[in-house]
RNA sequence: GCGGGCGUGAUGGAAUGGUAGACAUACCAGACUUAAAAUCUGUUGGGGCGUAGCCCCGUGUGGGUUCGAGUCCCACCGCCCGCACCA
């Protein structure tokens, strides 16, 4: 508690009675648990909703970021149980990777020793939120009995040709001696290590995601309550295109390159080409590179590049013209140079282009560059001139001039064109239309031990074999050391050498581990049937799925998600998931994050220096602030026990006027350890409790975007539960028979709060939803009304605010007799005609600005209330014996006279 | 460069096209106190006047639609996020 509520002895200070959210969390906690209301089962006669906050990795720590996630998911799941709903509220852990690897590496122990113990404290610190989980339903990714499931899908999936091997260069992480998917190669760099990437070609297990790009991209279009925002992400990711693709016949090209297959998107621009550039990793480049030192060194050269960041910010459009020539498929006179160029990528589509520089910037500033002509094929007008000084790239969707076009009309949009032209090569047989995807296929296979073990086996005579689903799961050896870099799989031998489920003989376990990504895919299934053996109940699935609202941080938008969209496909082609689930997650909710100012001193050298929120004091005098260290004051003699506290005022004067000791303040920025700008949940809970804390999250910002956590505001949510505990002990006191005064006007006020708040939750308007709470704990403060009215308007506060605040409003429905727990009591329905007003306020505006309001009954005709406005004083002055040329009334709303 | 989002008091933010600034913070004042804390009450967008009141201006800037615009449309400025040599 604060010191404040210390200094409470004072006698003359009526002893009010306290809000004490330790005792009241615990024992309701306990009640809940004893109860098992949380416990879901499947039940026919209620509709069921399936909540899921982004399960958390087991860091050992609790954070802000996770109360916020966390209590906004406890919020819909309270609702929903409030509103007649079967909810199922589950939570587990994503417990494989690198950094318990890491910290065996760095202080010893085992990971699973490490991962478990982090475990059991996290969930620990996660308890005291009271949280409407059911934790019979837990699940940990790095247990057999997780695991071992994903191994029998891993098998299914190999079965059903949706998992395959193959020789593929990789991105190798040289400082976790791992490889990386390339969505986890940013900048060149490692996204966990940060250290460059290299490539290297090893053989490796592939999902294949990108059988499904054209669904995974249409089907974001029936996902209505996604944001528009990660399904745009994930269209981008998916990058879908259509274009031609078609071949260049060579003059003076090596063996075998007789033909150079090109693709483009803009296949209108034909006449417009000038040169055709191939990637420094196309083959036929990897083959002039052999015989020519020069090549081999540009080659090495662009490779080189591309990596740093300051090589993206400063790449510059380098091209070597390798003298082979090219006949233009329309013309085979026209004779094109061959470059090889930088900034054309193998990945993508065939790692050749011919460059059209009237109508591309970076082709453009190539020819500029090497000398090309520059050709324009459509002008923003008939005779606009075809010389540019820049490329003409107008949107796809305006219509241009053709000059040099070949198919379709002359006036016509580039969609149009391209069509055409694609129509046309086609006819002709000069190429194909193709569609093409960015989205890769998903390498999985990681070369570290703390990952789900690839059920496979390695034998000499029969390749490569499925283990038998009888020998799942196969499990992670314990004996295992980090002494050595590289996977400890590898250097086990009896866990290594195993028999050939084929055929009996001597064979190797494949040593590689899943990505972890895999296994956050399906743990929304699993929850369904934690303990099933087979990887779902496709009975429990099939009441459970989908899940209705998934709550989780953006940065999830697109792998994970897309990941797990595909394994819902995957494991619905393997018949683990029913009809009907292939997308999982029918509502998502991105949150912000939780955020804090960051406090700053600099050392002598003016390095940094960061303090925790603890250690600074904020001294206030009038209208100035500044932030100083408490040591500070503490060594300056100003910060002692039983300080005279009118002296503050005075040192709060002195540092404002001077502030020779204040600390730089850093505009709030994402809660983070190295910039100590955190403030711990457990803190947080020892001191104002959990619902305070649960409180605060919720209310100052919308709940998507980011919330500043400050002290101030998490005092000022203690202290209003305070006052509503004051409120309910205050009611309680009273005289059960006496008359009050207002009771009508409280009940109205009440039943326009529950339509308020209802809407607010409903929408995740939950800061909204608060204000309104707020307003009505107001009212009801000051409310004359008699104890049935008064009782009424608490009790149904609290349900109000049981969501947020579940363990307070327990409590207050236990102190005023309400029958049994809060959390199995109805939602509270507002009464439609207690919304209505007799008489309402309306606004007078004259000419659109508001000048008088007047009084009127709710039910007055439109033409008696124009009457009564007219009839105001302020708008017969107005007039000045004009009549209004109109008179606008919109019932219960607002009058306009125009005058 | 491409795509998306957002600009409202000192601050976080409210506002189905209908009284802009709800609610909260911060500040100031008052009550209670020897005093402070706690608690409670009240004020607070800017400007003006003949100051029980009234008037003018005000949601990044400039236009437009409308009886009426923070909200819709166009252009611009600024900030944030995502993607990025994607052919």
């Amino acid at each position: 508690m604060k010191a404040a509520a210390r200094r409470f002895s004072c006698h003359k200070v009526p002893v009010m009675p306290r809000y004490t959210p330790a005792e009241i969390e615990t024992r309701w906690q306990q009640a809940w648990e004893k109860d098992g209301v949380f416990q879901a089962t499947r039940n026919a006669d209620k509709p069921k909703y399936y909540v899921l906050e982004m399960f958390p990795y087991p860091s050992g720590r609790i954070h802000m970021g996770h109360v916020r996630n966390y209590t906004m998911g406890d919020v819909i799941a309270r609702y929903k149980i409030a509103t007649g709903h079967n909810v199922l509220h589950p939570m587990g852990w994503d417990a494989f990777g690198m950094p318990a690897e890491n910290a065996a590496m760095a202080i010893g122990g085992h990971p699973a020793d490490w991962t478990y113990a982090n475990i059991a404290e996290m969930k620990k610190q996660m308890k005291p939120l009271g949280l409407s989980i059911d934790w019979s339903r837990e699940i940990a990714t790095c247990h057999p009995g997780y695991y071992g499931q994903q191994q029998a899908l891993f098998l299914d999936f190999l079965k059903e040709g949706l998992v395959y091997r193959k020789n593929a260069v990789v991105n190798w992480d040289p400082v976790d001696m791992t490889v990386l998917a390339n969505e986890q190669v940013e900048n060149g760099c490692g996204w966990r290590s940060g250290a460059p990437v290299e490539r290297r070609e090893l053989t490796q297990w592939f999902f294949k995601i990108s059988d499904h790009s054209e669904e995974l991209l249409s089907a974001l279009d029936s996902l209505d309550n996604w944001p528009a925002k990660v399904k745009l992400m994930q269209a981008n990711w998916i990058g879908k295109s259509r274009g031609l693709q078609f071949a260049f016949s060579t003059i003076e090209a090596p063996e075998g390159f007789d033909r150079i297959e090109v693709y483009t998107t803009r296949p209108d621009t034909l006449l417009g080409a000038s040169f055709v550039g191939i990637s420094p990793d196309h083959p036929l480049a990897k083959t002039l590179e052999r015989d020519d030192e020069a090549v081999a060194a540009f080659c090495a050269e662009c490779r080189k590049g591309g990596t740093t960041e300051e090589a993206i910010e400063t790449a510059e459009k380098l091209g070597y013209d390798t003298g082979i020539r090219v006949r233009h498929p329309f013309d085979t006179a026209a004779e094109l140079p061959v470059y090889i160029a930088n900034f054309i990528l193998m990945d993508y589509g065939t790692g050749a282009i011919f460059g059209c520089p009237g109508h591309d910037q970076r082709d453009f500033d190539f020819a500029t560059k090497y000398d090309l002509p520059i050709i324009s094929t459509f002008l923003p007008s008939e005779d606009a001139s075809p010389k540019l000084s820049e490329a003409y790239v107008p949107q796809k969707s305006e219509k241009v001039f053709y000059n040099r076009g070949f198919a379709g009309d002359q006036w016509q949009t580039g969609e149009e064109a391209v069509d055409a032209a694609i129509a046309f090569c086609e006819d002709n047989g000069i190429g194909q239309g193709v569609t093409k995807f960015r989205l890769r296929d998903w390498g999985l296979s990681r070369q570290r031990y703390w990952g789900c073990p690839i059920p496979v086996v390695h034998c000499d005579d029969c390749g490569v074999v499925p283990e038998k689903k009888e020998n799942l799961p196969v499990e992670l050896p314990y004996d295992v050391t980090f002494d050595t870099p590289g996977n400890p799989l590898d250097r086990h031998p009896t866990w290594r050498n195993c028999a050939c489920p084929a055929c009996g003989k001597d064979a190797l376990r494949e040593t590689d581990t899943m990505d972890t990504f895999v296994d956050s895919s399906w743990y929304y299934a699993r929850f369904t049937a934690p303990r099933a053996d087979t990887p779902t109940d496709l009975e429990e699935a099939a009441y459970w799925m989908n899940v209705d609202q998934y709550i989780g941080g953006i940065e999830h938008a697109i792998l994970h998600l897309l990941y797990a969209r595909f394994f819902a496909r995957a494991m619905q082609i393997t018949g683990h998931l029913p009809e009907g689930a292939a997308e999982p997650f029918d509502a998502l909710f991105t949150q912000g994050m939780v955020t804090h100012e960051i406090y700053q001193t600099r050392d002598g050298n003016g390095r940094p220096i960061y303090h925790l929120p603890e250690e600074v004091e904020k001294l206030t005098f009038q209208d100035k602030s500044v932030y100083v260290l408490k040591s500070k004051l503490t060594e300056e003699g100003y910060f002692k026990e039983g300080q005279e506290p009118s002296f503050r005022n005075s040192i709060a004067k002195a540092y404002t006027s001077f502030p020779h000791h204040a600390v730089e303040v850093i505009p709030s920025a994402k809660m983070s350890k190295s910039k100590k700008n955190v403030v711990d949940p457990l803190h947080i809970i020892s001191n104002y409790g959990a619902d305070t804390a649960r409180w605060f999250v919720l209310s100052d910002s919308p709940p998507e975007r980011d919330v500043e956590w400050t002290a101030s505001g998490a005092e000022a949510s203690y202290k209003h539960l305070s006052r509503v505990w004051n409120i309910c002990d205050r009611v309680g006191e009273m005289d059960r028979e006496a008359a009050g005064q207002g009771d009508e006007d409280l009940l109205r006020a009440m039943h326009k709060t529950i339509h308020d708040v209802t809407m607010g939750v409903e929408s995740f308007g939950f800061n909204a939803a608060i204000a309104k709470l707020y307003a009505f704990t107001a009212t009801l403060q000051k409310s004359k009304a008699g104890y049935a009215a008064q009782r009424e308007a608490i009790m149904t506060l609290a349900q109000l605010m049981s969501p947020m605040t579940p363990h307070l409003s327990e409590d207050i429905w236990a102190h005023l007799g309400g029958e049994g727990l809060i959390v199995n009591a109805p939602w509270p329905k507002a009464d439609e005609a207690m919304l209505v007003d007799d008489t309402v306020t309306l606004p007078i505006q004259i000419n659109g600005k508001r000048r008088a309001e007047i009084q009127v009954p709710a039910d007055m005709p439109k033409e008696e209330v124009e009457k009564v406005a007219l009839a105001h004083e302020a708008v017969i002055r107005t007039l000045d014996g004009a009549s209004p040329k109109k008179v606008i009334v919109v019932p219960g709303r607002i009058v306009n006279v125009v005058a």
